[in-house]
RNA sequence: UCCGCGUUAGCUCAAUGGUAGAGCAUUCGGCUGUUAACCGAAGGGUUGUAGGUUCGAGUCCUACACGCGGAGCCA
């Protein structure tokens, strides 16, 4: 039978009897007391049962029973300004659900081998719950952000005939009689046709690279929200980002400060984020670090390194702009005062976290983007109906991409992206 | 793909080339207020795999496998 009360509503129950349902977080015992840490997903709560309220069988469960075993408790609420949520349960009734034998997962430390190889069960870890929730807050905010703003989510398709930017390296499949399909790496130029029906659309989804990239910044499968706007400028791009990723963070601070606590977050860090963000040009950002003695070339893309460099300069996520086209997609416009530079802007986490979201004003002038496919050897038949968003009807647009599992990261102050979803997919590994 | 580090009990880790150890977990016992509780006891090992050096290898050498960190590439 579904439980009727949760722990995290148990403020409304003080001295009234409940029953709860959940699994044993842990226990400890003292003679004739037992302490029983049930969870139920919402909330943690200790058990209290002594020899003298409960019955010889209840007393003999309660000796019993084992890390994350399956149980219901009954007993009277009070209050218990010692206990982490504020309340605690005196329990006259335990009833065995299910015996768990040997949870592989102790209360001590483990190697992140061993909690990868049973991400099945670590998702049940505090931590890992409390990161769970501040993701589900996020991509909530993140529609509710658009919703309230006029946009439509318009779904892209995961399998496509293309590799669309004509960079990454994707995940290939045989499509029946159709020769080689991949899956999708972004749904930005199914968006752009979003944006010329509907004004302004967003797209979030799962997205897939199949890059040999191996860092604490990458997975294989990873979530992406991309909103494109007709008649934006990059500036007006970057107003959107930039309201966006305050709007997100406020949002998890208001909403998931008890699970950022859990995680040990540096809260203050995170106040900050307030709008304006600081902008700076790529030439300001070579300037940054020819300052700081790194060895950069001009035109070169910024590495992790680098990036690092820039952003430890602020205490707010820094917009860098105008990158030199020759390191940029096809796709994007090029600054009519510069035809080296591309109208693009990535947007970089402060605290080393790096890029967390790129974007550009796209090429809506149908020849430059001809050539543009020319230049990059790019089959320009697969790209009919694209070059068809310029014949009919071009408008100046634009758009960006922000990684929900980057942005996970560094709002709950992560080392590695990994922890940010439940089942990551990475190079070297593809289980449970 | 490249560079570096690692692989010993279920887990986290020790062990000058000379008897394989601890904490946690498990099992048993003790404790009426514990907060990763504590105290006592017990069981638990083909030291990643295959070779080699040596009187003797967890330890040294070679190859391979797997993992971790980073680079490149990328969000």
């Amino acid at each position: 039978m579904k439980p009727e009360i949760y722990i995290k509503d148990l403020g409304n129950y003080v001295g009234k009897e409940v029953t709860l349902q959940g699994w044993l977080y842990n226990k400890r015992s003292s003679g004739k007391v037992k302490f029983l840490i049930l969870r139920d997903g919402t909330g943690y709560l200790q058990c209290v049962v002594f020899k003298g309220n409960v019955s010889p069988e209840v007393f003999e469960i309660s000796d019993k029973i084992t890390q994350e075993s399956s149980f219901a408790v009954t007993g009277k609420v009070k209050e218990e300004p010692r206990a982490p949520g504020g309340y605690e349960l005196d329990a006259f009734d335990v009833k065995l659900i299910s015996l768990s034998r040997d949870y592989p997962i102790t209360p001590k430390e483990h190697g992140i081998e061993f909690l990868i190889d049973h991400r099945h069960l670590w998702v049940r870890s505090k931590k890992q719950v409390a990161i769970l929730k501040v993701r589900h807050r996020i991509v909530k905010a993140i529609r509710d952000f658009f919703d309230e703003r006029g946009f439509t989510l318009f779904d892209p398709p995961i399998i496509t005939p293309n590799a669309s930017e004509g960079t990454s390296t994707l995940f290939e499949m045989e499509y029946f009689d159709l020769g080689k399909a991949y899956l999708t790496q972004s749904g930005q130029l199914y968006a752009e046709a979003g944006a010329l029906a509907l004004g302004k659309v967003y797209t979030f989804g799962p997205t897939f690279r199949a890059e040999k990239s191996k860092t604490r910044r990458h997975l294989t499968e990873f979530w992406m929200v991309e909103p494109e706007m007709a008649f934006y400028d990059l500036d007006d791009d970057m107003d959107l980002a930039e309201e966006f990723i305050e709007y997100i963070v406020q949002t998890v601070l208001a909403d998931r400060r008890a699970e950022l606590e859990i995680l040990g977050r540096d809260i203050s860090k995170l106040e900050k984020i307030k709008r304006p963000f600081p902008r700076i040009s790529y030439d300001e950002g070579v300037e940054i670090l020819k300052k700081k003695g790194a060895d950069f070339t001009w035109g070169d893309d910024f590495g992790g390194a680098d990036e690092t460099l820039i952003s430890e300069d602020f205490e707010k996520p820094v917009m860098i702009h105008r990158y030199p086209a020759a390191v940029k997609a096809f796709y994007m416009k090029r600054d009519p005062e510069n035809d080296k530079l591309a109208l693009a802007v990535d947007v970089l986490a402060p605290e080393g976290y790096g890029e967390i979201i790129g974007g550009s004003q796209r090429e809506d002038d149908l020849d430059v983007l001809l050539e543009r496919i020319k230049e990059h050897n790019l089959p320009q038949e697969y790209f009919e109906w694209y070059l068809d968003l310029r014949r009919y009807g071009s408008v100046p647009h634009s758009g960006f991409g922000l990684g929900l599992e980057r942005t996970v990261g560094w709002i709950c102050g992560l080392e590695h992206v990994r922890e940010t979803i439940p089942f990551p997919r990475m190079i070297y590994r593809n289980t449970p």
